[in-house]
DNA sequence: CTTTGGCACTCTATCAAAGAGAGTGCTAAA
DNA sequence: TTTAGCACTCTCTTTGATAGAGTGCCAAAG
């Protein structure tokens, strides 16, 4: 266990790291924060805390820069957060209560304040497919094999994808089946319906071979999973930290901004463990984004996750205010969500 | 008017440079293209050209970069296109044809194509909303005054907008609209319908006040047009270029690609113009994409533009290869998208 | 036993000077 | 008009010297 003052040690380097992103030295953090003991007992601190792997020396006459370990521990147990500003929240909540109706306007300026208040890319994780609640579901033929199948989820949510049938299926045929559909399912999530279409045909094998049932085949289609929708926005911000003006790591970095897969997976921990969570360097298994520090949190309807929102940004960030800034971000998404199921 | 020595000079410098990034001096020009005259009166050639302006200096002893006027001159007069191999055509025919009907998904493809053949970010604008012509709309009820409209258009284009209305209007009048509209404009593209509409409403002024009227308030904002959609891949490649490893342009390079809308009002101008261009360096209006280079081409559908492709990157880009893919790209996406309209 | 001041030591960053290299412009000869 | 030759210029890289920051350790003080 640390001693009280190593905590202090700890929490002043990190701290200083984080605004100047340079190695702290003993006499710069006696300076800035006015420790009664002088620089060589915090010397001597420093260098117990080095041996325990809280701290990296670049070279020997340099001074401190927190390893992965001391991020962890200054997250897990030194950290004091700072919660947002009454003015803050405020705005927050008044921006994204603007086009409440918009439920992809709302998650792009998600995704928009995460990055404006922090500094850094903000990403926001649209809500899962099969979460989405049937309101409504229409189809049209385009030509003859292929069809587009519209699917309006609450909060104006759409979904749209277009199916090659193997066979023709005249429209009314196919509105037909939307009637039904609309009828029996609205109010289920996407995936209960999935899943009751599942089970109708099983019951229904007799009917095997007619118009209908070519329909519930391709029912499988219209309900597949959809990619995940993911908003990042801010991207540049990263710019700013001289840890990324090496051109190969930006790149990869970038490239994972670009390829939205790589954030999806790299999210889809937390959604699982459904509460908000801290992952800094090599705990990310993205290699693209080993340079970095991911702070996500989930939002909800009830107790099911939707979605996630995350910050992502160099490992020195601010997290004392970027935690409470994606918390309280998923905390109004969750409401305003869960609002008008 | 240059000589035809001078032509040949002009047309390595730039397409030594084009490959090295670096000033090209006499000798390696004498080397590269094994001129029959010497570096010396190579030297003379060189140093008329740059009293013409097509040439720069960095500094006294080194060799030549082109100037904006140079590019210039070499495009439009020198450049001698080098067609695009067979097996490439074949392979982005194909690639392009395999979601035929999947508009968005076709996009996003030619986007894809475009950078990675070019290796410098490939754009593509999606056709213009009031272009679209339209198959099937349709209005669903969110909430008392949120309406959620849904227009599809040829080759399954899907627009969905929420609009809040400032009076209630039951699902049952909407469902009315929804069939007046696709009985009576289907077709049509929807400028085409917007513009009916408006006329329809003079006439009927008639009826002003009651629902029906309503509904045809509503329409305006249903017709609205679209912000552009714009379709960007490939933006990384831009880092493999050393002009860029400025943090500040590529920032502002990075920030252009964010926000889409500049790219829209680039490209205006080339839908307006309806026909290839390129645009090299103080001629992009734009500041934050001034040290580029533009290779951008309509496509169409019969003699109406639809939207942009462009390939954008620094302005030494092989125009001799980009401009053939650009153009072919075009040619392609106007194919697929004409064949059904 | 802990803390502290002092001091030697190490490493980096910066600057100037020097030298190599690339390329030009000019001149005189072909 | 072309070309070879050469002096000149500018950059880039290397080298060496110096200042500065920060440590580690030791011995003295608390």
């Amino acid at each position: 266990m640390l001693s009280e003052r190593a905590k202090q040690v700890l929490s002043a380097v990190v701290q200083m790291y984080i605004t100047t992103g340079e190695p702290v030295g003993s006499r710069a953090v006696w300076k800035q924060y006015k420790f009664s003991i002088s620089p060589a007992t915090i010397r001597n601190i420093m260098a117990d805390l080095e041996e325990m792997g809280l701290f990296y020396q670049p070279h020997t006459s340099a001074g401190r820069v927190p390893t992965e370990l001391g991020w962890r521990i200054y997250i897990d147990a030194l950290l004091e957060k700072r919660p947002l500003s009454q003015k803050f929240r405020k705005q927050i909540r008044q921006s994204l209560k603007e086009d409440k109706d918009n439920i992809e306007k709302i998650l792009k300026e998600s995704s928009k304040i995460l990055s404006s208040y922090s500094q850094h890319a903000g990403i926001v994780v649209a809500p899962k497919f099969s979460t989405i609640i049937l309101k409504y579901i229409e189809f049209v033929q385009l030509r003859k094999n292929s069809i587009l199948t519209i699917i309006v989820g609450n909060r104006g949510m759409v979904y749209h994808r277009v199916i090659s049938a193997p066979t023709v299926i005249s429209q009314q045929d196919l509105t037909r089946f939307a009637n039904y559909l609309n009828t029996s399912f609205t109010g289920l999530t996407l995936g209960e319906v999935s899943q009751r279409l599942i089970e109708e045909m099983k019951k229904d094998k007799a009917r095997f071979d007619t118009i209908w049932n070519k329909v519930f085949q391709l029912s499988q289609h219209m309900f597949w999973p959809e990619k995940e929708q993911i908003y990042i926005e801010g991207t540049v911000n990263i710019l700013n930290y001289p840890e990324f003006s090496d051109v190969e790591t930006l790149k990869s970095l970038l490239v994972a901004f670009e390829e939205k897969s790589i954030i999806a997976r790299l999210l889809e921990k937390t959604m699982r463990d459904a509460k908000p969570q801290v992952f800094v360097g090599s705990e990310i298994e993205q290699k693209e984004l080993r340079e970095c520090g991911i702070v996500a949190s989930p939002y909800m309807s009830g107790d099911s996750v939707l979605g996630t929102v995350a910050v992502i940004g160099p490992i020195r960030m601010n997290y004392a205010s970027v935690i409470p800034l994606v918390e309280y971000t998923a905390q109004v998404l969750s409401e305003i969500l869960a609002k008008n199921e």
